[in-house]
Parts: structure tokens; C-alpha cells; sequence
DNA sequence: GTGAAAGCGCTAACAA
DNA sequence: TTGTTAGCGCTTTCAC
């Protein structure tokens, strides 16, 4: 790479001639300006990024912390923190916490060091479940901001993007009372973690106000065979009518499985998940989706964080944004 | 974040003192070395990774560029390269080029103002569809070694990591002969990068071996209703009792058609897929697929980048590797 | 209009 | 054993 060194010798001025010139200021002569932009050009000066993030003590990188990649809503949402970040400048190192607290630390504590401005990130599962969050306020207290999202420790004082999982199943289900279904049952793999548990409320409390049905639940754990489960559970369950899947792939098992025990999917049953659009072309009929519109939440996230460190708002003015989900109506429901 | 010269200051001794004693310096007294790291636990000293790079002229960091982040296969690659890189105390900075040749020259070119050591990427459609090679000779001529995986471009001299695409549909096609399928049909929605031409070809190499039927295939274009494409293409050729299919969901829709359609899946059709593991539980019964190794592909991508970054390997010995794709068995075939 | 010098945080050659 | 100094590439103040 060339340096404004270089550049300097190659025509006779100093480093800070070159530099101003480069940067437009006023000071430098015209005729010099020009020189030196051609020169510039021609060996396709670029400003080393490294030194500017020295010299300004900023980086323009966000780290973002996503527990797993491979999950669809977690990788849209990686998606829209890109776009929005690209937009102004901003890049973004990743790193994967694979569901560990322990990972979770090491990489706010890798990154911490000056290679990034801030941090976006989804809790792992272990650290709801352990309810752990020193590790976030020490990072905060370091005067590295951070935004949290889906996945949020309630506790920290931080900028946080979460969806309206409560009323998203809420709302579902009373749609498939008003389809009138009796039998409604939920279907879950995320028991764990807080997304998890508030879809269950929001189909209880549901259930519970409708007061012609219990609720049925069918939790599901990550090693288990959701097919089977899913299959038995119908077997066992022959009067249900309605089905809330609360991950992503349940609805679209669930269909399958029903269309192969010869139950006419939305005729007998209604079935309701979260799939992806595209996912949710791997049904026929296709699924009916709770959408949560992953790519507006990183752009959210990404504009908290950016905001916060351009504009340095306040420590203490911490904003909660609800991305709203949208039910999606397609085949798999009247 | 605590500076080595506010170490120093406060322990009455020089910052270059501090600087050894941290880095366990055989200079150094004993006492004095004690004394240093008592303070920088307290203190909870990270040395600036800036800093760092800026003197070192290296950034431990790699830039990955793919073309979407929501492709499962290329989600992870990605979950490899973090994984593997991580091992070495590298980062990734993640761009995404969104297909576009535009994009992706932009990526390159603002990461390689000193943002990374390196890069690791898979090209962009536009790219292959125009060939466009000068930004990738012009990044690696800056000193900035690249390794392209799964569409790569070989015209550059760098290191590949490669599929074996045209073996995996060739030998999956005479498997499927081998099951006495005799009119075996190819779907693909890849038809303008090479791995979508390399899979084509496997599967008419097979098909002209085996000389008991013609080639039958049917390209869907990424606007295009895949279900409804599959369900006409199904009505049209009755006789398919085989389908090779080349992208991640074509599989997937095949089956369920198939099954929509009163065929038997085995017994009447076989289908083949490229499904991810979790995607491969969305049909009843399950798909066999051919599994590309994703994350180990990653790994390998990673592994070459670093051992250049390391080893100063010579320019001239490029290396490419090829990860076997492995046929994995399911319930879709006999 | 141009240049010298300081400084961002760190390492390392050299001096004491 | 410890300290001084230079330098990585850049911006910016201040002097000429």
C-alpha cells in the first residue's frame, strides 16, 4: 500500500502538504491539489484505515454476537445490520457464540480491545438461562455501547430491538378461534430462552380467555426427533384442529405430517409457524407465517447503535423499539 | 480503555518498561514484572488492537465476501471460516456482495485499505456471468492474498476450495440408474454460475452413458414459482420416475409435489437433493441428499489463508482443494 | 501556501 | 535492569 509518505518524496512536499491536499483543505495551492490527486490516482492511494482508527480513536466497525448462524432469523437479521451499517460507513465483525456463555464473554472481551466502536447483539441461550450479565454491563462501563436484540437481558441499561412475541402467538391463536378451531394446540422447540417462553404465554393467554379448550403443548427438545414427536403427538391427540408452531421448522413438519396421516390441511387443521418466505414454500399448502421481519430489526439495531455513537446520546436515555410481527395468511389456514 | 503510559505513570517506571514486563521479557526484574501485571489485572489492561496492527502492519483479521448471507451453504462456510479462524486469534469481517459484481469490487476495495490481512469469498453471479477478473488480480498484486471457494474464478491465480459438483449429480444420477430408474429428470435454479453448469453436466454425462433415456431438465429462474413450476413439469412428464435436484429446495418441492400428486416416494420416484440436514426433515419421508461439507469447505478456506498469512508462501505454489461431497441415503430413494 | 512537530498506543533497537 | 528513542500512517496545530 502506499503511504502519504511516498507520495510526499515522489513530489517534493511534505506528508502534511499531501495530507491536506488529499482532504481538501484550503490552505493548499491549487496547482499543488492537482499534483497531488493525480499522483494520488495514479497509484491508488488509499488512507490506511488502521492508522485513521488510531489517530481518532474510532473504528467505524460494529461487532456484531449472534449465538448461531445457521438459524435463519438470526442470519437475516446479520443481514440487515449489514446493509444498514454499509450505509454509513460502518463494518461489521462477527463472531458466533454457538449458544455459550462462555463464548459469549470471550468475544465482547477479544473485541474489546479497540477493534470495534460497539456492539449489536442476541443473547446465548446459556446466558438467559444462567441470567448472567456482568459480562454486558463491564463491556457498557468501558464505554462500548451495546444494543441487544430478540434475545435481551431486561436487566442492563442498553439500547434493545425485540419483537412483539407475546402477542404475536396471542393474536394467532384468537385468528384460529375466529376460523373456529377448538382444539388448539403449540408446538415448541425454544424452551429456554425469553422469545420461547413469551409465545407460550401469548397462546395461553389466549386459550385461557377463549375458555372452550386447555392448553396442549408439545415441547420439543433440540436432540429429539421432531418428526416423530410431532408425528406421535398427533396420534395421541386426534381432535386437534389448530396448531401455533413457535420455531421454524415445526409448521412446516407439522403440515407434512398431517397431510401424510390423510388429514386435509386447512380443511381439518389450520397450522400457523414462523417460517421464512422461503422456507415456507417447502409445504404444500404453504405455510401460513408469523413474519418478524428480521432484516427491519438488524436495520434497527444498527441505527440505535450508530446513532449512540455518532450523536452520543445520553447513558441514561436507553430506547426500546418493538418490531411488530405481521401474520402472513396462506394456505395453511381458511 | 487503560493505556500502557497510564501504567507507567502510575507505577513511576517507563512505558517500554511496562511494555516488556507484560510480554514476559527476560529483561525485566522480577519484582518490577509483579508489580506490572498486578496493576494491568486491576486496571484490566487490553493492549490496543489498533495499535497493534498499526506496528505490526498486520490485522488478524479476514475479510470474507459472499454473495448472501442467507444461503444456507454459504451461512455455513461462514460458520467454518469463524470457527477455524477463530482457533488462530483471527477475526472476520463480513461483507455481502448481494450477487453483484458492483458490490463486490466495493467490498474489496474498502477492506483493502489495511482493514485485513486477507480475504476469503465466493464470487458473485454477475461476476461469473461477466467474467470480470481484474479486481481479484489487482487486490492479490496489493499484497493481499485471496482464497475462493464453491464459484471461483480460474483465471486467478490463488488458492481454491472446490466441491467435486460435476461427480456429486454424475454419481448420484447412476445411482439412480442403479435403482432401475429409468427416466431421471434434473432441476436446477442455478443456471448461471458454474456450480449449476458443473451439476448439469455430471447429470447429462450419466444420462448419455447410461443411453436409455434423454436428458430432461428443467431450469427455474429465480422469479419463477417453483412449486407451480415443479407441479406442471410433473404433469407434463409423467414418466419421471427420478429427480436429480441441484439447488437447496428444489428437492424439498419435488417430494412434496410428488406426494401432493398420489405418487409414492420411493416406490413410484426417487429424488435426490442438496438439502442442509435440518432442511432434509421438511419432507415425509426424508430427502437424500448430497452433502457438501459446508462448514468443513470453511475450514479449509481458512486453513489456506492462514498458512499463507503465516509462512509467507511463495505466490507461484497455489493450491486447490476439493471437499467431496458425500451421498447421505434417506427414505426418498430405495 | 507550505512544512515541522506532536501525538494516537505500541514494540524494539539501542543506550545507559 | 531500566529508560530513551524512533517509527508504524495519519491528522492537525502552529510556525514560517
Amino acid at each position: 500500500m502506499v503511504t502519504l509518505k511516498q507520495l510526499a518524496k515522489e513530489l517534493n512536499v511534505s506528508i502534511s502538504t499531501v495530507s491536506k491536499a488529499l482532504n481538501n483543505s484550503e490552505e493548499i495551492g491549487e496547482e499543488t491539489v492537482k499534483r497531488v490527486k493525480e499522483l494520488a490516482e495514479l497509484y491508488n492511494y488509499k488512507p490506511n484505515k488502521v492508522a485513521l482508527s488510531l489517530k481518532q480513536n474510532k473504528t467505524k466497525t460494529i461487532g456484531v454476537i449472534i449465538p448461531d448462524i445457521l438459524n435463519h432469523f438470526l442470519a437475516k437479521v446479520l443481514f440487515g445490520v449489514e446493509r444498514e451499517a454499509a450505509k454509513y460507513g460502518y463494518n461489521i465483525i462477527t463472531c458466533i457464540s454457538n449458544e455459550s456463555l462462555e463464548q459469549e464473554k470471550e468475544s465482547l472481551r477479544l473485541l474489546a480491545n479497540g477493534s470495534v466502536d460497539g456492539f449489536i447483539m442476541c443473547l446465548a441461550e446459556e446466558t438467559q438461562v444462567k441470567n448472567e450479565i456482568d459480562h454486558f454491563k463491564k463491556t457498557i462501563s468501558q464505554g462500548l455501547p451495546i444494543v441487544m436484540f430478540d434475545r435481551v437481558a431486561h436487566d442492563v441499561l442498553c439500547d434493545k430491538v425485540i419483537v412483539d412475541d407475546f402477542d404475536s402467538t396471542y393474536n394467532a391463536t384468537k385468528f384460529l378461534f375466529s376460523e373456529k378451531r377448538k382444539n388448539i394446540a403449540f408446538i415448541s422447540t425454544l424452551d429456554g430462552i425469553s422469545v420461547g417462553k413469551l409465545r407460550e404465554r401469548g397462546y395461553r393467554k389466549a386459550i385461557l380467555e377463549n375458555n372452550i379448550s386447555e392448553p396442549l403443548i408439545l415441547k420439543i427438545k433440540k436432540k429429539d426427533d421432531q418428526q416423530k414427536k410431532i408425528m406421535s403427538f398427533f396420534k395421541k391427540n386426534t381432535t386437534i384442529d389448530g396448531i401455533i408452531a413457535a420455531d421454524s421448522a415445526s409448521g412446516i413438519i407439522a403440515i407434512n405430517t398431517a397431510v401424510k396421516l390423510g388429514l386435509k390441511v386447512p380443511k381439518n387443521i389450520s397450522v400457523i409457524g414462523y417460517a421464512s418466505k422461503s422456507d415456507s414454500y417447502h409445504t404444500i399448502p404453504q405455510l401460513t407465517t408469523i413474519r418478524q421481519h428480521a432484516k427491519e430489526i438488524g436495520a434497527s439495531a444498527a441505527q440505535l447503535l450508530i446513532n449512540r455513537l455518532q450523536n452520543k446520546s445520553s447513558d441514561m436515555d436507553v430506547k426500546t423499539k418493538i418490531v411488530k410481527t405481521t401474520l402472513i395468511k396462506s394456505k395453511s389456514t381458511l
